[in-house]
RNA sequence: GUGAGCGUAGCUCAAUUGGUCAGAGCACUGGACUGUGGCUCCAGGGGUUGAGGGUUCAAUUCCCUUCGCUCACCCCA
């Protein structure tokens, strides 16, 4: 047996309908915010990865799925979308839309882990962006539609938001030589890890989770004491505004984002439910990044949403039989009988009607209870004795109660019967 | 990349210290019921016990290797 590669995964019928009401939640919250979807490639060229997510980031450094192809060119298979969507951005020139731009785009990243509970070689991501603009009370807007989407979906009540400003290009390089310097003198009471990821990313050793390094770290320079004037007023006005909406959240100065680019205000949306991943989306500001990529000097805000942990996070499918039910089942007895119910049956399906026809070889009573099975509203038979009298008996599976109906008028009786059934519920 | 746990039918799981152990339930197909379903009863198809090797008279069971899955570290969605 072929099985799938590792850590990519089937979403199965009974599953493809939590991804339908998580991907039309998303269409129908960002695109009344303003959003419009664009559609991205897959794989990009290498480079375009390495210097949007950054060099020494893990990504790059071990997760992505680089290969050569046949013209010998390095391609990389996405392992985020931020970074296709600016390369878009610049390359159709939309800074010369009203600003800010705002886009959302779905579909699948790809980066080489080892898979555990929410984490895949291939996941799906929701990713929103918000080009251009550099207001305050974009940010919060940004977080509160974040926030939005999944309140329509009934999560919002079991996530944490948590806020953060990292400070931008010129107070965060200060920031981390403060840091830097705390680290190295405290660097013998820190693990092995801490101290060789220190001096590539210090930043980052921040939300080590060894218990031996915590007082160390818990007493490390906060970024929020090192932001710059504008910084500061930046993240206050963002909390000021979050504050109007109702919006609640943690202040988190220990978050650290693990893609290079961001800057000033960052946030997760966490949950205790989903073991060691607990970030289900998480995102934002990267002023400076378009530039980086060749583009006009437009600062920018995103997010990211994991697509596999929402769905794992919503609750089962109803009770009963999962899938769609047919609204009638079609019973021909014998050859001729079928060849009357086919056209019946293409014709109630182009009224959008759903109905399975059965082979006219099996007996009434087993096709009966394939109708139960499937649960079938109605049952419709045909055999030799309606056929010669042109017509077909309809059985309603409910009651057992049956009528008869002039096989010409069939399709247009199902359509109706379905068209009532539809108004009811 | 590191560590731990687990691999028996499509699914959920049984099978004393190695000794009819290759099974049950669900699902599927057929029959009881010649053209009338839901309940019940009966029958059937389907497994190289993840794979390979070893120990043994005998391995689903013990040992080794390997593959896979799961969880955790790391990191993140």
């Amino acid at each position: 047996m072929i099985r799938a590669v590792r850590g990519v995964h089937d979403i199965l019928p009974a599953e493809a309908a939590k991804w339908e009401r998580v991907e039309g939640t998303a269409r129908r919250v960002f695109e009344a915010y303003g959003y419009e979807e664009i559609r991205l490639p897959v794989f990009e060229r290498t480079e375009l990865f390495a210097r949007g997510i950054g060099e020494v980031t893990d990504i790059v450094q071990k997760e992505m799925y680089t290969f050569l192809d046949r013209a010998g060119e390095a391609v990389t298979l996405r392992p985020e979308a931020t970074a296709s969507l600016l390369r878009a951005y610049i390359e159709h020139g939309l800074h010369v839309h009203p600003k800010p731009v705002r886009l959302y785009t779905m579909g699948p990243m790809f980066r080489y882990e080892r898979p555990q509970a929410g984490r895949y070689r291939q996941f799906h991501q929701l990713n929103v962006e918000a080009l251009g603009d550099d207001h305050p009370a974009l940010d919060a807007q940004v977080i509160g539609m974040l926030v939005e989407f999944f309140r329509a979906l009934e999560l919002a009540g079991r996530l944490q938001l948590q806020l953060n400003s990292l400070g931008d290009a010129k107070c965060r390089p200060v920031y981390r030589e403060r840091l830097l310097e705390y680290l190295r003198a405290h660097a013998a009471a820190l693990c092995a890890e801490c101290r060789d990821r220190m001096e590539r990313n210090p930043l980052r050793v921040l939300d080590c989770k060894t218990p031996a390094c915590r007082p160390v770290l818990d007493a490390a320079p906060s970024v929020q004491e090192a932001l710059c004037d504008d910084c500061r007023r930046h993240f206050a006005d963002v909390r000021e505004y979050l504050d109007a909406m109702a919006i609640p959240y943690v202040l988190n100065d220990r978050l650290v984002r693990g893609l290079d680019y961001y800057v000033r205000t960052t946030f997760e949306l966490t949950t205790a439910e989903l073991g060691a991943q607990n970030a289900v989306a998480g995102g934002g500001r990267y002023d400076g990044l378009i530039e980086l990529l060749g583009g006009p000097p437009d600062p920018g805000i995103g997010f990211a949403i994991g697509i596999e942990r929402v769905v794992l996070l919503l609750p089962p499918p109803a009770e009963g039989r999962e899938g769609r039910k047919p609204f009638a089942f079609l019973i021909p007895l014998g050859a001729p009988a079928l060849r009357a119910l086919l056209p019946v049956a293409t014709a109630a399906r182009a009224s959008a009607v759903t109905v399975e026809l059965g082979y006219g070889d099996r007996k009434l009573r087993s096709e009966l209870e394939r109708a139960n099975r499937l649960g079938a509203a109605w049952a419709v038979i045909v055999g030799e004795t309606e056929l010669a009298r042109g017509e077909a008996v309809l059985r309603d599976m409910a009651s057992g109660a049956q009528h008869t109906v002039a096989l010409p008028e069939l399709a247009r009786e199902l359509a109706r019967r379905f068209e009532v059934e539809r108004s009811r519920s």
